[in-house]
DNA sequence: ACAAATATTAAACACTTGTTTAAAACAGAT
DNA sequence: ATCTGTTTTAAACAAGTGTTTAATATTTGT
């Protein structure tokens, strides 16, 4: 996961490999704007000038480490629809996979949607992640299986946001949630874990109105 | 909605309402970490000084927004749940007027859960609101429900997710969503309105399971 | 070992940041 | 008109910003 291929292998880790980390790091907690290429550099344990010397410029950098998060955000998504499962295990799966990456990924969501929302610029290093998803196919299989009636008729758009709603939002609201309803960080684990079970029985439970419970 | 009352009225609106404005729309457009004094100022049509002399400071100029758009955004919560409708008309009622509310102000969520996510301070401003929904009572009575086996057996955490899930994903999601199906903002605006339905009858039907269809 | 290429550094650049200051414009009361 | 307190402004402040430069260290090929 978010594993950066060394260009000038060292020993250990080389420089540019330690500050793609370093950025990585820095913009997912603190986002483009609000963090500075000294405390990348910092954080990488390097100098302020080796950002620039390696990446061009702060802006350079943000859109390699963008669309590497994109990257990972959106691969399982495609995956699972890429592979041959029944229409209902393929969604059961994605949720299940979308709770474990979040799990160790949680802030990734908030970073992507409020890039998206307030740096437009943020949308150029982007879109050849989109080219991924549309030839993957995921979407036109879905309207096929639509067309057979195996799936309750609605927008894929929408069908869309049902799944990452319910699996997205649990995560981006956790400062939220732990303040209103007053619990520690691991019992908000523990009902990430329960509610995964929810979330999957919910949608498919939906989507799929005739199914026997 | 975000109605500073004024304090030195004059003919038409105070500078320190000028300024309360129009830092609200610069702080929920831009974030509290991505906007400088300047901007609110400018955007006030005024001298930065102003902003500082009205308000102190620009954190506490930011607490004191903060704070009341938490007020608005929690408000409808809490005034559906203190009133003594049926329960299953009450939850349909708040994602209705969640998704009336959001389609006003779209970009509150992702201001919301960012600021608490990045910016530890904003908590501060957050605490007198977080009052106002205990003392509500909202969780207390959504238990006896519960205790009455009226609903599915399910912590009020996960409840409060399903919810605000579905209501609140969507409205964040809207560039991730228009860049990945290609939508306009129209028929964007189009889905938002047709997913209502789905999400008061998903979410019904998921804590009522022995509801006739 | 030496020279060329690459990597790294400290220092500087021009610019923006939040905040303060001191002076000016304005209001209302006498 | 004069005084009084309030509101508004332009200018300055130190600190921090992204980026560049020119010098130094390190690696590489011979």
């Amino acid at each position: 996961m978010f594993n950066f291929a060394p260009r000038n292998a060292k020993m250990n880790q080389s420089a540019e490999e330690k500050i793609k980390h370093a950025a990585l790091r820095v913009f997912i907690q603190k986002g483009s704007a609000n963090c500075t290429s000294r405390e990348i550099a910092r954080e990488a344990g390097m100098n302020v000038a080796l950002v620039n010397y390696y990446f061009r410029s702060k802006s350079k950098l943000f859109a390699l480490i963008f669309e590497s998060v994109m990257q990972d955000f959106l691969k399982s998504m495609v995956q699972v629809f890429s592979s041959d499962l029944p229409i209902r295990e393929k969604i059961r799966i994605l949720i299940e996979r979308e709770f474990e990456f979040l799990g160790q990924h949680p802030e990734i969501p908030n970073f992507v949607l409020n890039e998206l929302a307030r740096n437009p610029e943020a949308i150029d290093g982007f879109i050849p992640v989109l080219n991924m998803v549309n030839e993957s196919g995921v979407f036109d299989e879905a309207r096929k299986l639509q067309e057979r009636g195996d799936m309750r008729q609605m927008d894929i758009v929408q069908i869309t946001l049902l799944i990452m709603s319910n699996c997205q939002y649990p995560f981006m609201a956790q400062p939220l949630m732990k303040v209103i309803h007053g619990v520690s960080n691991e019992t908000y684990k523990e009902h990430l874990t329960a509610h995964k079970t929810h979330a999957v029985n919910m949608v498919l439970g939906y989507l799929f109105p005739n199914d026997q419970l």
